[in-house]
DNA sequence: TGAGTAGTATTACCGTGGTAATCACATCCG
DNA sequence: CGGATGTGATTACCACGGTAATACTACTCA
């Protein structure tokens, strides 16, 4: 297995995995395209794409003359090792503390604290 | 003022403000001492504070012939960019999927949930 | 006075993310 | 047939984080 690939993405990385993510298996030219807002070069997400795939985290198959890229690591562990780090490295590992600064800091309507307040209670009745 | 600063750090950098946050204004090799487990060489951290101060992350003023550093930037700020920007890249802005993802992941015990359920409460009793 | 020492300054090198031009090849179309 | 087009391959460049060696400089103490 690929083993010790490390799962801390650039921004364009990312952006990519969320569409390989989204919509399964894509040519160059269909990922390029649902970047839409960035406008990058063909060649740009080609590189990246092969970049990728020299880090593992993408594989491709080819087809009809096309290279087919999919994921070949999971979203939630891309989230969990990416978003883990950032509580560690910021907030020496604390949630509460995470998510204290979080709620300070951001925008957050009624409807995203009932939210919170119903993964919590779903939360302790687990275990 | 410095202006556009990114505000998106290192581990090292991180490290390192971290260490002028907690303790005033130091010395490169007050620095040094408290990255204790980094086994960093004098230069490196020297190097990496005059990049961070380019940066306008730090600020110097010499004393006695030694630099002493101070933080040029708040770690709330920091911490807001930071974690905000892993929010929007991650989780599409959701505070919410964020939460979850991190209650799934994570190891959370009573008492932490607790302290979120808190910090909801008090978040409610504002605006 | 002169060698050590503690600092800073200069310079360098690597890895990686990001961006892209250029090249080469196959295929398609008139 | 012969050029346009779509793709992948190769190569290049820059910025930045990280790491550090080396060079310079000034102060200190025997």
């Amino acid at each position: 297995m690929a083993a010790k690939t490390n799962l801390r993405l650039g921004d364009l990385q990312l952006k990519i995995m969320r569409v390989l993510w989204e919509h399964g298996p894509l040519g160059v030219a269909e990922v390029k395209a649902r970047l839409d807002g960035d406008r990058l070069a063909y060649t740009t997400v080609a590189t990246m794409l092969r970049k990728m795939e020299d880090r593992g985290l993408v594989g491709h198959r080819t087809e009809d003359r096309r290279f087919i890229y999919e994921p070949a690591v999971a979203a939630d562990d891309v989230a969990r090792t990416m978003s883990g780090d950032l509580v560690d490295r910021l907030f020496g590992g604390s949630l509460a503390r995470t998510v204290s600064h979080l709620l300070k800091t951001r925008e957050v309507d009624r409807r995203e604290l009932d939210e919170l307040e119903e993964l919590i209670r779903r939360q302790r009745s687990r275990e």
